[in-house]
DNA sequence: TTTACTATGGTAACACTAAAAGATTTAGCG
DNA sequence: CGCTAAATCTTTTAGTGTTACCATAGTAAA
């Protein structure tokens, strides 16, 4: 790579003539200006980005830390995240915790070298099922500012952006009530997350709160070893009844169509169903499903800002925890509102 | 952060011994080699990334760019290179292209001023339609590493990571013509990109070179602003006689398997269809899906290894093409084997 | 000649490491 | 014991690319 030091010399001015007169300082005359100018354009002179980190001590880079890069909502927040970032000149280094602590630990660990300003990332399935998040309040404790999204701690003191998650699955349950389904189930593949917990009590309480609602909410989880499409089909076998069907994650609720269609379930005549997925997989089905959708593009702009905003102000000791909302989106696979 | 003066100053000895003593140097004495260690792992000292890469020359960072995190396979592939990549202790810096060729070409630019040591891309869209690959041969010639997967130029000289798209569809389409299908459409949303044209040949060379086969290649493309959904219905009524899909890209062959469903085909009795999907769609299909499986995770790998080697040999001036083995899966959409 | 200004040069600092230099201790020997 | 040579340990210096700050040379006006 070209330097300051090559132009100056091939220019026979100074090093600090040659960094002035690229910064338009008024102190060197304008012939200079353009000569420097003129020879920096034609090296294709790019100042050194490691040697400017160093001297300002900042690098412009967020650390982004994802647990599954392979589960459609984070592909999208990461998609958002890239595109936040870089417009507002920062880039990211991506690691993948892989849903592991130690890969999680490992990444916070490195990169908190003076690699990157900060972090941005969505905590691990397995740091949650511990719920041991001492590696990540030890990057806080280094004044390393970090911003949570999606799956949130409140253990960890920090800015967050997260959705409504009680809310979401609480309006979606309405809704089929609204609809008069007698037999609405759960089912979740997130049952050890903090937005699967809340989820789930989202959909508990919206039924407890129905007084004509009979049955006992019924909550089908899917854990890794499980195949979701076996105990989507014993879940019909069992419940014969069911009538109404939210589906907490990413993709059993494409599943549940699956099989219900198979299964000769009239939907929505017979039986509504309620994904969260985004709109990647509607293109797989038909009817198309009905979702709550989660605007993961805001929830990751709203991370970048948050994370900017907070670069700019470290001394900020109260930390902002931003709710992004969510959006019912009623397609084909639940009956239209009159 | 701690810096190597903080010590040397609380231990009152100089920055370089307290260096030396660090890196168990032989010219310190064991017991200051004690003292240096303790109070370094006592403080969390790390050694500062941005100042080692200076001093070296060398960031131990990849520039990844994709062109759709959106799409599984390229999804998975950022999966693999980050988990290669941080095995042999690289960080990955991700930049994603959009398909566009400008945002391409900035990120090129952008990194390319230090910040990493080289990058693995695969290219746009825009780039690959405009076939204007310029701003990438201009990083080539700083002398700056590149490998290019799965979409690669045959004007760009360097290290690529290919599969055999030509012989994969040729494969998958003589395996229709074995089950005696005699009305084999292809199906591709992809025509614009150098893997689609490549299978698409597979697919044409197959059956001309088979002497049954009457049918003209039937090659149905899915642009950017057509619904798939739609073409794919309008293809099964103006070609009811069909009898074999092979569906190029990542998902149009589910979505041929779902239409056909719906129209009363019997898969595979009627009907045999192979997508190039990974298997990450297998779970939204019944029957499930037969494929063409790439390997992306070793298409990733791969590229990693032929980076590190790059840059352990930059001298090298021959370069390499990696061709990953693909693999044709029959599962339920095609007829078994005999 | 002093003052004021213009244009440029030099130095230090960011954190680190390699190489050279210096200081201190130890060993060897008459 | 006393001196030197060798061995051991530590410090200084320089360099990575950049910029902020301070210094200086030269010129022109007062």
């Amino acid at each position: 790579m070209v330097t300051l030091k090559d132009l100056a010399e091939q220019l026979n001015v100074s090093i600090s003539t040659v960094s002035k007169a690229l910064h338009n300082s008024e102190e060197i005359s304008p012939e200079t200006i353009a000569r420097v100018k003129a020879l920096a354009e034609h090296l294709n002179y790019k100042p050194n980005k490691v040697a400017i980190s160093l001297k300002n001590n900042t690098t412009n880079t967020i650390g982004v830390i994802i647990p599954n890069i392979l589960n459609h909502f984070f592909a999208k927040a990461l998609y958002a995240i890239e595109e936040e970032a870089s417009s507002h000149g920062y880039n990211i280094i991506t690691c993948l915790s892989d849903e592991k602590k130690s890969k999680e630990m490992n990444s916070l660990q490195l990169l908190s070298d003076g690699s990157v300003d900060g972090f941005i990332m969505s905590i691990a399935e397995e740091s949650q099922i511990d719920n041991d998040t001492e590696h990540i309040k030890a990057i806080l404790n280094q004044n390393i500012p970090i911003v949570l999204f999606d799956r949130v701690s409140d253990d960890i003191i920090c800015d967050k952006v997260i959705i409504d998650d009680f809310g979401a699955a609480f309006e979606a349950t309405k809704h089929l009530l609204s609809e008069g389904r007698k037999h609405i189930v759960l089912i979740s593949d997130i049952d050890n997350l903090s937005v699967g917990k809340l989820r789930t009590n989202g959909y508990v309480q919206a039924l407890t709160e129905n007084e004509d609602y009979k049955e006992t909410p019924i909550v089908v989880t899917i854990s890794k070893n499980e195949v979701a499409d076996q105990k989507i089909n014993v879940l019909f076998k069992e419940y014969p009844l069911i009538d109404g069907i939210i589906a907490i994650d990413n993709t059993s609720g494409v599943i549940a169509l699956q099989k219900a269609f198979k299964l000769n379930y009239n939907v929505p005549e017979d039986l509504s169903i309620i994904g969260f997925s985004d709109d990647n997989v509607l293109q797989f089905t038909d009817p198309k499903l009905s979702t709550v959708s989660q605007h993961t593009i805001d929830i990751g702009k709203a991370s970048v800002n948050l994370f900017i905003d907070r670069l700019n102000n470290k001394a900020q000791n109260s930390t902002k925890t931003k709710i992004i909302k969510t959006k019912l989106i009623l397609r084909d696979t639940t009956k239209p509102v009159f």
